[in-house]
Formats: C-alpha cells, structure tokens, sequence
DNA sequence: CAGAATCCTATACGATACTG
DNA sequence: CAGTATCGTATAGGATTCTG
C-alpha cells in the first residue's frame, strides 16, 4: 500500500488547469525546461541523441532521456533506431510537431525580438 | 547567514537554458501552471482581480497573486488600482503582451485542434 | 476587495553510476 | 552509443490565515 498518495491536489490541478485553457494545454506538452530547446534544434533536421547532447552540453542524460520519451509520447518526435552495433538512433519531429513550427518559431522570434543581444549568438544558427 | 542556498545548479539551469533557447526565454515567462490562462482569459479584456478569481475556480488566491506580480514584472500585464474604500484592481494587457497575442491565439488553436472535444466549452468564449 | 504571510509537500530536475 | 536506475534537493504550487 505505502500510502496511495491521492493523486496530489497539485496534478489535479495540472489537469484542471489545461481544461480550463487550450494554451495551457499545449503548454503542458512543450513545458519542460528543456523540451522546447530540444524540438528546436530538431526543427533544424533530424538529429542523434550524442549530437543532441552536444548541441545542449548543459542538459543531463537522464532529462534528455526522459524528455525525449516524453515527446515520443505525445507525438512530437519520432525516434528510428539502427540495430547496429554501437546502436544508432535518429530523432526528427512529426507532422504534429511540424504543425506547432510556426508557433514555435514565432515565440523564437518574440523572445530574439525582445532581447537581441542575448540571441546573438543564434542568429540564423539552429533555425534554417 | 543561514546557508546562502549557492544558487542552486537548478537555477543556473534555467537561466542557461533560455540562453540556448529564444523560445525557452519566452516559456519561462508564461510558464508557470496558470499563466497562460490568466493571459488568456486577459485577453478578452481588462478584468479585476475578482473576476479572474471566478473566471479561473480552482486557482489559490496565492497563485493569482504571485502569477499577477510576475507578470507584471515581466511587462506583461499592467495594473491600476483605484484607491476605493473597497479597493478596486484592474488588470490589463500591455502593449508587449499585445505582440504575444497572435502567439497565444495560434497556440489556443493548435490545442483545440489537438483536442476538439475537451474545448468545446470554450469555443468563442474567452478570446473575441 | 485585493492581497501578503506562513507552512507544507509533490515533483521536476541534477548528479552520478551502471548496462545492452 | 544510447540509454536506465538510484538518490538527493530546490522549488513550484496548494491550503489556510491574516490585513489595509
């Protein structure tokens, strides 16, 4: 048993939360701290995991793992794996992924936009 | 002193992360659970504090509170108090949130479109 | 009415070590 | 190479009470 835990008012809420709002909703899919720096630098091209972790040496395995199955999950990225022997596996996004590009390019462009000096440094670099 | 908490990696994660990512940078200011839908539900209008509270049930007047500071520190929403017996707040877009709006929109619909059923009930409600 | 203050817990995240 | 497992902690968020 070791106390059911309720299910927490918090993820309740979380849930609650989306209903009560579509942009909270989508929110909640691209919501961790690294998942959109993830889906943007596939918006890129397709990418291996080592070539991720080298794109953002700041992330741990265990969060890219994890975030990455995440996005499997909610169709956003697609994963194809080689059964070779040092294993290869390609990460790319899907059509639903595709579909949120422009919104997602358009929140880079606000957030470039509102502070250029600090984005310098990805002008033009990660986004075609 | 009280152990000066060293910034905690978390921290410095996540200012990181928004350098490596525009689109981050802009998530992290809309981020928290209920943000958005403050935003939106802002978008249709100014509102009072109290309405928003009933607008939005299941927020803790905590959560309100806190979410309306920050995004006022972020130049998001804009607040005018009339110095009432009975205070009255109004909360407002700024201009700055004015340029978020096609974002947000396009978000709101990516989210419907994602999942028609579960937003049927707010179909031409909040937004204009 | 509009909020600030206090206290508490779930969880997201980080670090590190291990595996097919 | 591409992960999984385990452990520890900071912090976001919830509940409640208090105030100008």
């Amino acid at each position: 048993m070791t106390k059911v835990k309720e299910q927490s008012t918090r993820n309740q809420n979380k849930g609650i939360s989306e209903l009560a709002c579509p942009i909270t909703y989508v929110m909640n899919k691209i919501g961790g701290n690294w998942k959109c720096t993830i889906l943007y630098y596939l918006m890129s091209g397709p990418k291996r995991y080592s070539e991720l972790k080298k794109l953002i040496p700041a992330i741990t395995e265990k969060m890219l793992a994890q975030h990455l199955k995440q996005l499997k999950e909610d169709n956003l990225v697609a994963k194809k794996e080689e059964q070779e022997k040092p294993p290869i596996t390609i990460y790319s996004l899907t059509p639903a992924a595709d579909e949120l590009r422009p919104i997602l390019l358009a929140m880079a462009e606000g957030g470039i936009k509102d502070n250029k000096k600090q984005f310098q440094h990805l002008m033009g670099e990660a986004v075609s």
